[in-house]
DNA sequence: AAATTTATTTAGACAAATCTAAATAAATTT
DNA sequence: AAATTTATTTAGATTTGTCTAAATAAATTT
């Protein structure tokens, strides 16, 4: 099924609003949302109602069919893995990646968003730790750990980072520490809290409480 | 100045019709490039006119302004500098680019295109062998040869290819030819018209005359 | 429970981009 | 040069997505 640009705006912005709460998204929330007037938000919500992509309920609020899932999970896909190609392979910081993720997850083209996602070695997560749904549109939980919280020996992927200043990301480059990296714990230092860790089982480094405090890791 | 898609499909169209030809674009041959009716080129093409983007005189045909030309380039550079990620960093076919970076071209970001032109390694021509305009929008000519020509102990860089042919393609990537290679000419075997070449100064291999006729060269 | 405030919907309008059918201009043929 | 064909434009309609202002429903306050 193809969509409008608006129509998958309106799709993410349900199917995220929905993630954060259990009841009927209201009116209001997805015009706050979307930046657009309620009225607007009502007329949608009938279009979308009608072709079967949401339920609706006048007055109550408006929840995803199981075929406006399907296609609000395939957007947020695209969306999270233009915004791991807009930070790993372009070098851009966190506040910058939203507004251009949000045009490039209109790009249509079923090939591409799985080459993509090869390309960028098939990326657990956003930059901003949201799980990526996979092509079969499934959401597949890891558990996570802040690098602070392994043990000596214990290894895994940078899979987020919770800190999005400049100053940090590029604190990070200068380590090659990066999405997806391998970071193993080779000692915890209790003097000051410090880790000896390596990446990529080559560059040994040692990395202050602070940074481990920043770092998600998915095994 | 910022333009919706659809001008900025007309302003990218009128630019390489009017490449080809020196006269004004016709409405005909617009509606033939574009895919539609005469009569939306018409309106379109009037409302152009009155933005200052185009020149137009009814039943004479179209030319770009110098406003509307700057926009044009711009449109044709962020279509170009796509298509070179999508057949270098993606893999994609020749055939397959074209539709995908049509919709690529209209992501609207200034900084994307620099950092993305900077990632493919400030790329001098499109996979098809078009040139590249530069973030200033000049479009800078260099001399090219067909492989076949260059003389022994010359080199030069792979900037385009002729045959698009999927056969063809495999044949390169299997010999590590790519665009952007570093090609040397060891030899030229007067008996079968074949090459010897270097790429990257690393890999030796003999290539034969259907190959170098297919092969552009810049220095 | 009545009054008021807030949320939501409806009605009507508008801009963008397209279309078809009819009208008109330009080019070509006879 | 008149007739015909082709190219182009105009007129009017349609779809999509938005808006504002007015109407109505739901929630909250008094």
């Amino acid at each position: 099924m193809k969509h409008t640009h608006a129509e998958e705006n309106y799709l993410k912005a349900i199917y995220m609003l929905s993630e954060k709460q259990e009841s009927l998204v209201s009116t209001t929330a997805m015009a706050d949302f979307l930046h657009t007037s309620a009225a607007s938000i009502t007329d949608m919500i009938q279009k979308l109602h009608n072709k079967g992509l949401v339920i609706y309920r006048k007055y109550q609020g408006v929840t995803l069919t199981d075929r406006g899932k399907e296609s609000a999970i395939k957007i947020l896909r695209k969306y999270l893995l233009w915004e791991v190609f807009l930070v790993d392979k372009l070098k851009f910081g966190w506040s910058e990646i939203h507004e251009i993720a949000e045009q490039l997850e209109h790009i249509d083209c079923d090939t591409l968003i799985d080459r993509l996602d090869h390309f960028l070695g098939n990326p657990y997560c956003s930059p901003h730790g949201i799980v990526i749904p996979n092509a079969d549109g499934k959401i597949i939980d890891k558990p996570r750990w802040l690098l602070t919280d392994l043990s000596e020996g214990a290894s895994g992927i940078v899979s987020a980072i919770k800190d999005d200043s400049v100053a940090f990301l590029q604190y990070l480059g200068k380590r090659n520490i990066y999405l997806g990296a391998k970071i193993t714990v080779i000692e915890k230092i209790q003097f000051d809290g410090s880790t000896d860790i390596t990446i990529d089982n080559q560059y040994k480094i040692n990395i202050s409480r602070k940074i481990t405090d920043n770092i998600l890791i998915t095994l």
